[in-house]
DNA sequence: ATCAAGTCTGAAACTTGTTCTAGATTAACC
DNA sequence: GGTTAATCTAGAACAAGTTTCAGACTTGAT
């Protein structure tokens, strides 16, 4: 009920609050152990086999450290989305993608992340329901993902500094579109063809938004 | 584990099977009385106020019938979706949509179903995080959700008779949106304001392979 | 009417997420 | 070095989804 709150008042340690205190050196330690555990866990057996306990013991922490740590489940597996994220935005920056209009240079970095996430279907399956399953307790972290995103669908979009409102509608959908057709394909509801056709169908809305309907979007 | 494959194998009654036998006037009294009971706690407190024990006496029917209808909390809630989906079409049927343009015609009905959905946001909660919650087990009950929303669209759209791939990858690239921004409005991460303009940018896309961009597609 | 097969009930048991408690450990500060 | 507050541990306890089981009830076919 008031448990988020409660949290938020007690939690003095590692997780959330509005400046959060410094963090020793054993619980960065510890927290790496536990998004590592959770992600090994779940490359395993995706969302159920992710048990607290589990992480728990994997991670050599009491369970009570866990839950002070990440309040929930959903908040561990966020956390972990987020862990993710920041590896893969990292590694496509490396290699920026090659279309020639905005759109294209969206949907092929779309498709590599889809790649990158269909090496471990079961990982991207906990983390995906664990995101959408998400309730208002976990907005922030849920939209420290979503934000992640929006940086990366930016990014390859050609970094622009100050996106249109219409801009940012276009990526939110393009966003929305991205998770719902993940969480399609890993519930083995949809084929990787018909995954890259609706991605190659919303990532038009960027170029809509970018140039103009006939116009090309080049990057120099 | 296999218990997708056994209760196929087993459950002779009320729930799914290749042919679902006929199902007696109690039966359909029975799994009536449990999707009320279930709308009715949804309505209430959402989906934690959604307790199998409770639908259970709620509808007076033992625990276990209520697992012999709907296997799980998920199905169980994705076939209340599938019930108030159906209302609602009937519904939308009877003053069909008035924009010029199929785009114009799809957003307003999309955006008269999240009106509907609205008035009772625990509702819509509860059965919008079980649909996207769903695995693999409950795929057939999600597709079956899945073409239900694509009728509705289509019917907006103008009811043509026979879409082409590229008109049915906008639909499903509408879809993904409107329950991601719907699942995103219900956990309070959006505004009312921002969910309008989403929806009436994806439904450029209606338009865009509709009829071609820069053309017209007004309904006779 | 009766028998067999399938259904429903009530209650207990099991699983896993979450909370709570008491005591040991650590960190910061005097 | 000692004190105090915060943190961590181990483990019990609780909550809600799910399973199981023995026995009562329905239904359909003979």
């Amino acid at each position: 009920m008031t448990e988020a709150d409660e949290r938020a008042t007690q939690a003095p340690g590692p997780a959330h609050r509005a400046t959060t205190p410094p963090l020793t050196e054993r619980q960065r330690e510890r927290r790496g152990r536990i998004l590592h555990a959770t992600a090994q866990l779940a490359c395993r057996g995706g969302f159920e086999a992710v048990q607290m306990r589990e992480v728990a013991e994997s991670s050599q922490v009491a369970l009570g450290t866990l839950y002070r740590y990440f309040p929930s489940k959903v908040h561990l597996l966020v956390a972990t989305m987020h862990d993710q994220l920041e590896r893969l935005h990292g590694t496509l920056r490396k290699s920026p993608p090659t279309g020639e209009t905005a759109a294209d240079r969206v949907a092929q970095t779309l498709m590599r992340a889809f790649g990158a996430l269909q090496r471990e279907p079961r990982l991207a399956e906990a983390m995906a329901r664990a995101l959408t399953f998400a309730d208002r307790s976990v907005s922030p972290e849920v939209d420290q993902v979503s934000r992640q995103t929006t940086a990366i669908i930016l990014d390859a979009m050609g970094g622009l500094d100050n996106p249109t409102p219409e801009q940012l509608s276009a990526v939110r959908v393009v966003e929305h579109t991205w998770l719902s057709t993940l969480i399609t394909w890993l519930a083995g509801r949809t084929s990787l063809a018909q995954v890259r056709v609706d991605i190659e169908t919303v990532c038009r809305l960027i170029d809509l938004t970018d140039a103009g309907p006939g116009e090309r979007a080049a990057r120099p």
